[in-house]
RNA sequence: GGGCGCGUAGCUCAAUUGGUUAGAGUACCGGACUGUCGAUCCGGUGGUUGCGGGUUCGAGCCCCGUCGCGCUCGCCA
C-alpha cells in the first residue's frame, strides 16, 4: 500500500467524483481569507487542492509553508466554469479536501523552486536537492535516463555484450592527469581511475566477445571548462573485425536510437564524412559546426601578390591567408569589431583584419592597401555583398585555423546561425596519426597510441616514421555534432611489432612500455582479432538535445570548475589514521 | 598556471563614481479579503557589503592579499 492512490500529474476530469489521496511538496497558498488555494507538486505534475474553511483540513492547511511535504485526502471535482486553468494538464479538476497530514516541514528555500530559476551555480550546487526538485532538471535527468536506455536497446539488439570494468585500475595512456587511489595493501603504491576502458575493451576483443559496449564512467584530473567535467560518461563501443564503416553504423544506430527515445528527434542516418584535412581547410577546425555555410576562403595565392605586406609576408613565408564572409555583419559598430579581434588574441593569433562592403566598396582598416582590381579579387573570392563583413587571418596555418576556425563559430552564434532543434552530425575522419605538441615541438599521438596506422607493414611503417612521421595517416575518427566533438574512435593495432614500434617512436624505452602495457603486448600475442570502436559523450548528447548552456544541468551531481561537490564538501581532509592506513602523508 | 568578470538583506539587484542613518523588488512574518492560479491590499522583521590588511578626516566604492563561483587561454579527446 502506497501513501497516495495517484500522482499529482494524473488527476483529470474523467476522474471526477472519485476520492483521491495524494502527496507533494506545497508550491504556493491563495489564501482568500476563507478558502485556501494550494498547489501541490510531484514529478508527475501540479494539482491545484481546495480547502474550505472550517473544515479539519483547512486548520491542518493554515500551517502549509512553501515546500512542505504533506498528504491529503479529497474528492476529485470539475472546477467551477471560468476557472479551469489552461497551462496545466490537470487543470480542468481540482481536488477537494477532506483530510490533510504534514509529512514534513520544510524550511525557507534558499530559492524557489521554479521553472525560470534565476541564482548562482553556487547556491544551485549546494542545494542540489532543491535545485533537482525543478521541473527543468527533472526533464534533464529524465531525457538523459531515455537516451542511455535508447543506446542499450539499441546496441544489445545488434549483439552488443554489456561488460564493466575495473574503476580501480593501471594509469591509462590518455594524455590526461590520473585520479589516483592509495592501495592499502600495497604501501606507496597506487591504482588509477580509468580515464577510459579502453585497454580493457580491447582486451575483450582478444578474449572473443566480439561486439562490446558500456555505459562508462570515466575521470580524467584536468581543469574544467562549460562543456567539461571530471567524471563524465561515455558510451563505450568495441567490434572484432570491423571497417570503420562497421563501427559508425554502430554509433549511428545507437546514438539515433537515443535521441528518438530523448527527444524525440530524427538525427538521420548515415551521417556525412568529412576527411580531417577537408574539415580544416573549410572550417579551420576538426569539430565544425555544420548548421551553417560561411567556410573559410583560401587567400594564400592571392596574398603572395598583394598589396599588404601582412597577407603577402604570411604567403611568401609558408604560411596561409584565410578570409571569412560575415554575412550582414556589415553594420557592427567599430567596438564589436574589436571585440573580433581581441578575440583572435585570445586564441594565439596578432588580431583580425577586416573590410566592409559598402555601396562605395570596400572600406575598413586594410582597404588602403589594395587597389581596386585587388578589392574586387578579394569581394568575389568571398562573394561579399553589400552589408557584409570580410574578416581575414594570416600567418602560419596552425595559428590562423586556430584563430579562424573558433571565430567562425563565435560569428554564428552573433549572426544567429546555431540554433538549437538543428542537428547537423558528421563523421571526421583520415586524421594523422601523430600531431605535434605545440609547446615541446614532440610528436604525440592525435588520438592514443594505439591507433592503427594506415600502413600495418612493419618495414614500410618504420620508413615512413624515420622520413616523413607527421604525413602518415591514421585509422580514427571523430564524431561532431553543432561544433562539439561528441567522440571519438579507431580501427586499433592488433599486432604486438606494430604497436612495440609505435612505442618505441614516441619514445617509450621497452622497459618502459613492458611495465604500462605489457599485459597488453602479451595479449596480442595470443590471435588478437582485428578490432576498432568508439566512444561518445552522453553528458554532450544530453545537453545539445536539450540545449543546455552547461553541461553540469545535464549531469545529476556536477563538480564546480575547482572540481568540488558544493553539496557533500568533496574533496576534504580526512583522519590521520585513514591517511596511515594507506601510508600517505600530506605535505602542504 | 595565466587573463577577464562577479561577490551588498534568505534570493535578484541598486547605492548620484570616496561623504550623513546602505535602498528596492521578491521571499519571510503579521493583518484584511470566500474562486485564486506570479492572487490582491495594508503593515513589519531582515545587513560583519565574502574574508583579512592598507590608504583616507571618512571606504560597499580606491590599493594589496585571500577565499568562493563563473567564462576563457594553457591543459584536456
Amino acid at each position: 500500500m502506497s501513501l497516495r492512490t495517484h500522482t499529482c500529474g494524473e488527476l483529470r476530469a474523467s476522474h471526477s467524483g472519485q476520492t483521491t489521496t495524494l502527496c507533494g511538496w506545497v508550491e504556493g497558498r491563495r489564501d482568500h481569507g476563507g478558502v485556501y488555494f494550494v498547489d501541490l507538486r510531484d514529478r508527475y505534475g501540479v494539482t491545484q487542492i481546495v480547502f474550505e474553511p472550517g473544515s479539519d483540513a483547512h486548520k491542518v492547511a493554515s500551517e502549509f509553508g512553501t515546500e512542505f511535504n504533506v498528504r491529503v485526502t479529497g474528492t476529485v471535482r470539475l472546477r467551477p466554469s471560468g476557472t479551469v486553468n489552461q497551462e496545466r494538464a490537470t487543470g480542468e479538476i481540482e481536488v477537494y479536501a477532506s483530510s490533510a497530514e504534514i509529512l514534513n516541514a520544510s524550511k525557507v528555500p534558499p530559492f524557489e523552486i521554479t521553472d525560470k530559476l534565476d541564482t548562482t551555480s553556487e547556491l544551485r550546487l549546494k542545494y542540489r536537492f532543491l535545485d533537482l526538485r525543478r521541473r527543468p532538471m527533472q526533464r534533464s535527468l529524465i531525457a538523459r535516463a531515455d537516451f542511455t536506455r535508447g543506446v542499450r536497446n539499441a546496441l544489445a539488439g545488434r549483439g552488443f555484450v554489456e561488460v564493466e570494468t575495473p574503476m580501480l585500475t593501471k594509469a591509462t595512456p590518455e594524455g590526461a592527469r590520473d585520479y589516483l587511489v592509495p592501495s592499502r595493501v600495497h604501501p606507496g603504491q597506487f591504482y588509477a581511475l580509468p580515464q577510459s576502458p579502453q585497454i580493457f575493451k580491447q582486451i575483450l576483443m582478444i578474449a572473443g566477445l566480439d561486439k562490446y559496449f558500456q555505459v562508462a564512467r570515466c575521470l580524467r584530473d584536468e581543469d574544467l571548462r562549460a562543456d567539461r567535467q571530471p567524471e563524465f560518461t561515455q558510451i563505450d563501443i568495441e567490434m572484432s573485425y570491423p571497417e570503420p564503416q562497421d563501427v559508425w553504423a554502430a554509433v549511428e544506430a545507437s546514438i539515433t536510437a537515443g535521441y528518438r527515445e530523448a527527444f524525440g528527434v530524427d538525427l538521420n542516418p548515415p551521417f556525412p564524412r568529412i576527411p580531417y584535412r577537408e574539415a580544416m581547410a573549410r572550417f579551420g577546425i576538426d569539430k565544425p559546426d555544420l548548421r551553417f555555410g560561411m567556410e573559410l576562403v583560401d587567400l594564400t595565392e592571392f596574398s603572395k601578390s598583394c598589396g599588404f605586406r601582412v597577407f603577402r609576408e604570411a604567403a611568401e613565408q609558408g604560411g596561409i591567408v584565410r578570409g571569412i564572409n560575415a554575412s550582414g555583419a556589415g553594420g557592427w559598430s567599430r567596438k564589436e569589431i574589436d571585440a573580433l579581434s581581441q578575440f583572435a588574441v585570445d586564441h594565439g593569433g596578432k588580431g583580425v583584419a577586416w573590410l566592409r562592403v559598402t555601396d562605395a566598396g570596400l572600406d575598413g582598416s586594410i582597404a588602403k592597401f589594395f587597389d581596386d582590381g585587388a578589392k574586387e579579387a578579394l569581394r568575389n573570392a568571398l562573394a561579399g555583398r553589400v552589408g557584409d563583413l570580410l574578416l581575414f587571418g594570416a600567418g602560419d596555418e596552425t595559428t590562423v585555423n586556430n584563430v579562424m576556425g573558433p571565430l567562425r563559430h563565435h560569428l554564428g552564434d552573433k549572426l544567429g546561425l546555431r540554433p538549437f532543434g538543428t542537428f547537423k552530425l558528421a563523421w571526421i575522419s583520415d586524421f594523422p596519426l601523430f600531431e605535434k605538441n605545440t609547446k615541446t615541438g614532440a610528436l604525440e599521438p592525435t588520438n592514443h597510441p594505439f591507433t592503427a596506422p594506415s600502413e600495418m607493414n612493419l618495414a614500410k611503417l618504420s620508413a615512413a616514421l624515420e622520413s616523413n612521421p607527421l604525413s602518415l595517416g591514421g585509422r580514427g575518427y571523430d564524431l561532431v555534432m553543432n561544433g562539439w566533438e561528441l567522440g571519438s574512435g579507431s580501427i586499433r593495432i592488433h599486432r604486438r611489432d606494430v604497436q612495440e614500434r609505435i612505442f618505441e617512436f614516441l619514445g617509450l624505452s621497452r622497459r618502459e612500455y613492458e611495465m604500462k602495457f605489457g599485459f597488453l603486448l602479451e595479449a596480442l600475442e595470443y590471435g588478437a582479432p582485428p578490432h576498432g570502436g568508439f566512444a561518445y559523450g552522453v553528458d554532450r548528447c544530453v545537453a545539445l538535445g536539450l540545449g543546455l548552456d552547461s553541461l553540469r544541468d545535464a549531469i545529476a551531481f556536477p563538480k564546480t570548475q575547482a572540481a568540488s561537490c558544493l553539496m557533500t564538501g568533496a574533496p576534504s581532509t580526512v583522519s590521520d589514521q585513514q591517511l596511515s592506513d594507506i601510508h600517505v602523508r600530506t605535505v602542504l
